[in-house]
DNA sequence: GTGAAAGCGCTAACAC
DNA sequence: GTGTTAGCGCTTTCAC
């Protein structure tokens, strides 16, 4: 039970600091929110009595009265992996630097996610949209509720700002650079429907082999993780390509796993990439494309801040660079043991 | 600019959705929560008009009328490594079930974190906080305002719940199956008053060692990070330990890049531990504690929920179990490779 | 079954 | 400088 008998003082409101201070409720509300309007002595001894009562300004009231949230909000898939975490850590980050709280919801590919963001929009001033959570429509009807909003790794939207990464061109560029590695029977592990991140670097492979006059392979859907990974490679391995590319880092450590299972030499009997360089990539020599995440989450919400506070602005369209961590497992190189 | 100038439907209320149905506003109100109250014609009518409108009811209002936010919080320092995304991910999962929406703040260590925590409270009806974020002081205030929350992996206070993982007494078993190695000369790495997750472990650690006679290293501090463990490293290498146990695993591989790079074999020449079995921990063969990560935030999130719903439910206090993994890092064994 | 009206806690004119 | 008062958008008695 409860060993001190916490009191409950039962959050108190403003009549009641008020009521204390022997004032108004108007000048508590300047008081407390430091207005020069107020004498010194005033504001310190409205101060005291809101001390006194463990006050606590119902942000609901505010919000109502100001109408504004003072808050946004980041939707995204998952948190799994550390590719959102990034994200969103980098979006808190600057959120909170402009002083608005961050409500954050993940999708869990859940099909009521449309639900759960039209909720979201009524709880917040703005808010991020990342990949494959909700459809156009949901984005288009927040935006014509003059919702201010900001897509991040998505396809645009007509008037909506986004920001994304360069997906398609660097996965051209880890092509042509296993392709100079003597690779010519190519595998994709990632479903292109599941974000538009996937069908941006399948979309690179499928270019570069291209033009390479290669076989274009079919890409092979699997779960975006370790699991996901080793369960897919098993069928592809038997087919003995020279190279899997990856979707992301997971799913290539977990072709790792599978190769090494098989007893096959990684990149000797075949090499593999992936996509994200998360920590263990450095660890299994995996060579991977590393993409600036935090700075994508920072980005998305600075744009946020500027759109609500000038909705009338121009809209804005960014892709930011990547780049390619060539390590051990895409061919032969000399050592690269610790390389960053 | 904006392409197809999106008609900014400023944000209807339930006033003008009332007018357009024809209804009054209490029967919108009604209808739109699907209150039996109300005609299936009616509800049809109001629908139709709330859908026309966008109408997207303001959470501020409702908010103030019902006395709740419908939303909680979680306090956590950071969302840097995957320990803290992993627990907010099994709080936010849990606490959406709930319908509730999840508020999060990192604190990043500024020391206006109080202030921040202090404004989330007014948030949300009720709220985790995490380790090393803000004082005892703060929770107990917010404990006496009668705010639900719970304590995540941080020492108790009186009349509030908690729910840590189990570190003193895990790091004791670590340091026997250290000592069973063979290991005599240790060096802790990580900084006990950071988190009391390393406090603990560092005591732990110190109870296994004396126990078996043998002198207590100095913990030496360090940033919680790859970067933080490759510089402490250097001088701790100096001092040739038979093994290194760090706070953290990326503190761990920091280490053990810094051991590579100084032309030192683990575990022959130094042997090293991690905590927390992150992904990069199975690639790099390091021996570590896992925890469950995702159930201390799901795990919080219900109590939290628990507590909202019945105020005046008895404290409670949990320890969730860890589990040792074995890898290559600790010293030798049987071929370890691929082991989960 | 539906409407009128009284708040919920706060901010911001507008008085004094 | 401080008080009065009218909302902010919604839920919820209480009438009808």
């Amino acid at each position: 039970m409860a060993m001190k008998a916490l009191s409950k003082t039962k959050a108190a409101t403003i009549y009641e600091v008020a009521a204390r201070a022997g004032v108004s409720i108007a000048t508590v509300s300047r008081a407390l929110r430091d207005s020069d309007l107020v004498t010194v002595e005033t504001r310190a001894r409205v101060r005291e009595a809101a001390e006194a009562l463990h006050f606590m300004p119902s942000r609901a009231g505010r919000s109502l009265a100001e109408g504004r949230h003072a808050a946004n909000g980041i939707v995204f898939p998952d948190l799994v992996g550390p590719y959102y975490a990034e994200v969103v850590l980098g979006y808190e980050e600057t959120a909170a630097e402009f002083g608005g709280s961050v409500l954050i919801l993940a999708t869990h590919g859940r099909r009521d996610a449309a639900a759960a963001v039209r909720d979201l929009a009524g709880r917040v001033d703005g808010m991020a949209i990342m990949g494959h959570t909700v459809g156009d429509d949901v984005v288009e009807r927040l935006a014509a509720r003059g919702l201010p909003l900001v897509l991040i790794a998505r396809p645009p939207v007509a008037g909506v700002d986004t920001i994304r990464t360069r997906n398609e061109r660097s996965a051209v560029e880890l092509t042509a650079h296993l392709l100079a590695h003597g690779h010519r029977r190519f595998a994709f592990l990632g479903d292109p429907a599941v974000s538009p991140d996937v069908a941006g670097r399948y979309t690179g492979l499928v270019r570069g082999l291209r033009r390479a006059g290669l076989d274009v392979p079919a890409a092979v859907p699997c779960d975006m993780n370790l699991d996901g990974g080793q369960a897919a490679a098993a069928a592809v391995l038997r087919d003995r390509p020279d190279a899997i590319v990856c979707a992301n880092d997971e799913v290539a450590l977990g072709v790792h796993l599978a190769a090494e299972a098989a007893g096959l030499d990684i990149p000797a009997d075949v090499a593999v990439t992936g996509w994200d360089d998360v920590l263990a990539a450095r660890f299994a020599g995996l060579t991977t494309v590393r993409q600036p995440m935090r700075e994508l989450g920072s980005t998305a919400a600075r744009w946020l801040h500027e759109r609500i506070t000038d909705p009338s602005r121009p809209e804005r369209r960014r892709i930011l660079p990547t780049r390619l961590h060539v390590r051990r497992s895409c061919g032969n190189h000399p050592s690269e043991i610790g390389r960053p």
